[in-house]
RNA sequence: GUCCCGUUCGUCUAGAGGCCUAGGACACCGCCCUUUCACGGCGGCAACACGGGUUCGAAUCCCGUACGGGACGCCA
């Protein structure tokens, strides 16, 4: 039987990292073993419900580049079905009708607590007959759980986990107002879109009981479930809005490639010895069920900066070049032109080698965009009056050269090196290069110089010599 | 409170009873390279939660304790 995986998100706005994480096991898992993929919105609560939520998720999917083998299926639109499915356990006498009022349920809750009983429905309606009904209440559906024995699950992660059948309550399947519950909705859609696994969070594990109980009331096959760990924040707990980012988006605005994301969500909780960089390719040829953790991971924002800083490393410059650009629009308010483009990919093989995220390739090749507009503090520092005579001894010298090329760029530093600052070439090299990246840092100087041509450089060196002079 | 799950360097992890003096990666520290900051190279620091068993032998199996997490909705 061919294997057929489902992520099944709500539409709440944002796609959790967590959410991702769940997300590519299941394609993982689907394209490893030649299988489908499927997505399904669950979108039953209609109050929270909106298209652009939903539009968040699919962007989501799209930017990790996940593709799913179907037309996004919406739960909702399913609802008659799951409705006939509740009536018909109700006619076999499988469930029955519940007449508690919310307020009732509630202080069934604390009175429970309070006793140090497990806080769950106690069943009072189970065997009571329609006639002891009271007058103008809509009933829930709930269903008839088992009372002995024990329950077991062969998870593929957790491995056997085994529960009391007297700790699972009858859950509402139909609401009063006839809509159906999400433990209905669930085991419904995912039975008649045939899929065969479940791979989500743990904190579903103990649903997996309860919607086991559907299955076997219906008489139909339960899937193979596997229960991954979950994700906390840095400091080992819930994952959070004060951790810094949770959303993808967040993780994409904070310059971050997906194939990053990948690698580093797929080896939270998942590894293949002692390998760490790798690739989707790799990564669907090796993925399996077995080498997925049962312990939950904390999220570390520096090793995904590494293998962050790796993959833009392999990455293509034209590539790069594409993905830099809303970065150096919305950090630095450059427009990228020809010109700037041009000295970009020239420059980038020595760029991409220094950068950890797209945000900090935007800082670093600014310089070959626009000419700064200031001088950082430590640029500053280099600026000092003995300095002007460099400066201008370089851009008369740099002038004359007939062809520009990093080799005599560097020829000209050495000399003036020698003949002003007693051959120490940092005296030669600072103070240029606060002229022409306006800071303390810079890829190789000398091929930067090339890239930026005569005319810029000269233009930069007069202005920083002027800016001396002037203050 | 009740039930379920988990626990190897700071973090992610390798580890399936002897290959373990516990391996790798990130982070950190040091050195080298060097026109700066990075990159890169080399080296270093650093962990089996605790207590009992089982066994000739336990990070690995069993029990308990502690700690952490999850679930207990007419949310999903």
């Amino acid at each position: 039987m061919s294997v057929i995986t489902r992520f099944p998100p709500s539409p709440t706005g944002f796609m959790h990292i967590g959410n991702a994480r769940t997300a590519l096991f299941n394609w993982l898992y689907a394209r490893h073993t030649g299988g489908k993929f499927l997505v399904r919105i669950e979108d039953t609560d209609r109050e929270r419900y909106s298209e652009e939520a939903v539009q968040v998720i699919l962007n989501g999917l799209k930017w990790l580049e996940l593709d799913f083998d179907n037309t996004p299926e919406s739960q909702f639109a399913n609802k008659d079905r799951h409705i006939e499915v509740a009536h018909q356990l109700l006619a076999e006498g499988k469930a029955y009708k519940c007449y508690c009022t919310p307020e009732e349920l509630e202080q069934m809750r604390e009175e429970a607590r309070a006793k140090g009983k497990p806080v769950s429905y106690d069943k009072r309606w189970r065997e009571r007959t329609e006639s002891e009904a009271p007058e103008g209440i809509d009933p829930v559906i709930r269903i008839k759980a088992p009372l002995e024995g024990h329950a077991l699950i062969n998870d593929s992660v957790q491995g056997e986990v085994k529960i009391e059948n007297d700790h699972i309550d009858d859950f509402v399947l139909l609401r009063s107002d006839g809509t159906p519950t999400y433990m209905l909705a669930v085991v419904v859609d995912d039975h008649d879109m045939g899929i065969t696994h479940v791979m989500r969070g743990d904190d579903h594990l103990n649903n997996t009981f309860r919607q086991n109980v559907i299955y076997d009331a219906l008489g139909w096959e339960q899937p193979t479930y596997a229960h991954l760990p979950l994700i906390h924040g840095p400091d080992g707990k819930k994952f959070s809005k004060r951790h810094g980012a949770t959303g993808l988006e967040e993780f994409k605005s904070m310059g971050y490639l997906p194939e990053a994301m990948r690698n580093y969500l797929l080896r939270l909780g998942w590894s293949h010895g002692d390998e760490e960089i790798i690739p989707t390719a790799r990564a669907v040829e090796l993925f399996d069920l077995d080498g997925i953790n049962k312990a939950a991971s904390n999220f570390d924002y520096d090793k995904l900066e590494s293998l962050n800083a790796h993959y833009i490393k392999e990455s293509d410059n034209k590539r790069l070049i594409e993905l830099v650009i809303p970065f150096l629009k919305d950090h630095h308010n450059i427009e990228l032109d020809d010109i700037a483009r041009t000295r970009l990919l020239k420059g980038m093989d020595g760029l991409k080698e220094r950068s950890k995220t797209l945000v900090q390739l935007a800082g670093e090749a600014k310089f070959y965009c626009a000419a700064p507009n200031g001088y950082s503090d430590k640029a500053l520092k280099q600026l000092t009056p003995e300095s002007v005579e460099v400066l201008k001894a370089l851009n008369s010298a740099l002038q004359n050269l007939d062809t520009f090329t990093h080799e005599e760029i560097e020829q000209i530093c050495r000399t003036i090196a020698k003949e002003k600052v007693d051959g120490k070439l940092g005296k030669v090299m600072m103070p240029l290069r606060a002229a022409i990246t306006g800071t303390d840092q810079s890829p190789a100087l000398f091929e930067a110089i090339e890239i930026l041509g005569k005319e810029e450089t000269h233009v930069r060196i007069q202005k920083t010599v002027d800016f001396i002079e002037k203050s």
